[in-house]
DNA sequence: GATAATTTTATGGCTTGCCTTATTATCATA
DNA sequence: TATGATAATAAGGCAAGCCATAAAATTATC
């Protein structure tokens, strides 16, 4: 209805709120952070969504996507995780960076070809990190998993999905076949945040609190 | 060696000269109607590229790519050009649409990528439009052909390439099958640059000469 | 309630790539 | 060789997105 196009980096700012989800309240900073400019640049940003009518910015409050905001974003996700299909199925590009190159993608693709991709590769559902890709319509359910952050010891699951989008942290998983699909088993979980050990297909190692959050897992019935 | 990322806009500049090719020499004012600039803005760019040693400006002579800017270029049209592949042969974008949605696709492209399409796509050598795909490093032959527009009355000719690139230009020769591979008689050619009459497939038309110089053919033996 | 930490704004500045208007340089041709 | 067309440049401006620095507003904490 207002605009045809939408900036590279709105569409950034945008994706991110998306991709945090309503888990983890967007802010500012956390915006910042996640699209390393500085907080300046993303208040700026952020008015500018604003006035748009694509975000709405409560001061000292929160940032939340509008109905637009969320069907743009929702878009913007559609077209890079359907990328990231194809990088990975068809172009056999390494895991841990399929992301960033479909990142690169997803800003210079027409809508029609956003289509006709997704019919070339059979309407897949989920990405390689093994999150939902949106409807048409920008719409999409979140992954139904619990933060690896937050299981408890001993616990067996099913790797779901992985949220992080930092290649070095996707090289890292990827080097301990931390991968959707994989079995995970919590070995312990050391105090004060401290890292977890795992064990995936026999190996045992420790994960940080942080990427743990980034991992989403389902709890397997206890054999 | 020097400069890692080249915006899309000097890439737009440079994949232009390659375009026009040896064949009609690089002025600043031909290069601002090709990209729908000002002259201005197109001198500023060309003032630019050659601080960069991409391309040299002899004011009042012309414009040439350097040997780096002619690796540069040809880069640009391997990745769009493998992209318009893609596109056409798998997702099956209509034709005369293929060049533009590649062409935002080209400034997107990570080299791994470039190179995993042209594996995925089993190395072709040609576009869609019947233009070379140059190779790794950006060198590649023109099209041995001639232009429509400077064949003889009565020619029966192969349709090799279509150097045009403007989405309406191309749905035009799309509508009348002036496609690669496709034969041509040239059945009259009026005076003063006037149109040409051509047949294609049992059809008769006519075709203006700018037009027939963006296709370029291979005379057949008259049987 | 005062103080510290966090958030938000206000200023001013930079780069890229575009624009308009106006002037100068060169070429081509009568 | 003068002249009109073409090409190049000069000058000033604009918008998007980023930056740094600094001040103000709010929240949280003692």
């Amino acid at each position: 209805m207002s605009d045809k196009h939408m900036s590279r980096s709105a569409e950034m700012y945008l994706k991110a709120m998306a991709e945090m989800g309503p888990r983890q309240a967007a802010t500012v900073s956390r915006l910042a952070e996640r699209l390393s400019v500085t907080q300046v640049s993303a208040n700026e940003m952020v008015r500018r969504l604003d006035e748009q009518g694509l975000v709405t910015h409560k001061p000292y409050k929160g940032i939340s996507l509008t109905l637009k905001g969320r069907q743009a974003a929702g878009n913007v996700l559609r077209r890079q995780r359907l990328w990231e299909c194809f990088l990975y199925d068809h172009l056999h590009i390494e895991w841990a960076h399929v992301y960033e190159f479909a990142c690169l993608l997803e800003h210079a693709t027409a809508p029609e070809v956003t289509e006709a991709l997704a019919e070339f590769l059979g309407n897949p559902t989920t990405c390689p990190r093994g999150n939902p890709i949106p409807a048409t319509d920008g719409t999409f359910s979140p992954v139904d998993g619990i933060p690896l952050s937050s299981a408890a010891v001993g616990v067996r699951a099913r790797l779901l999905a992985v949220t992080a989008t930092d290649t070095e942290v996707l090289k890292y998983l990827q080097d301990r076949h931390l991968l959707p699909g994989r079995e995970v088993i919590l070995r312990e979980s050391a105090p004060m945040q401290g890292p977890l050990t795992l064990e995936v297909e026999g190996r045992e190692f420790a994960l940080g609190m942080n990427m743990a959050e980034m991992i989403l897992i389902q709890p397997l019935a206890s054999h």
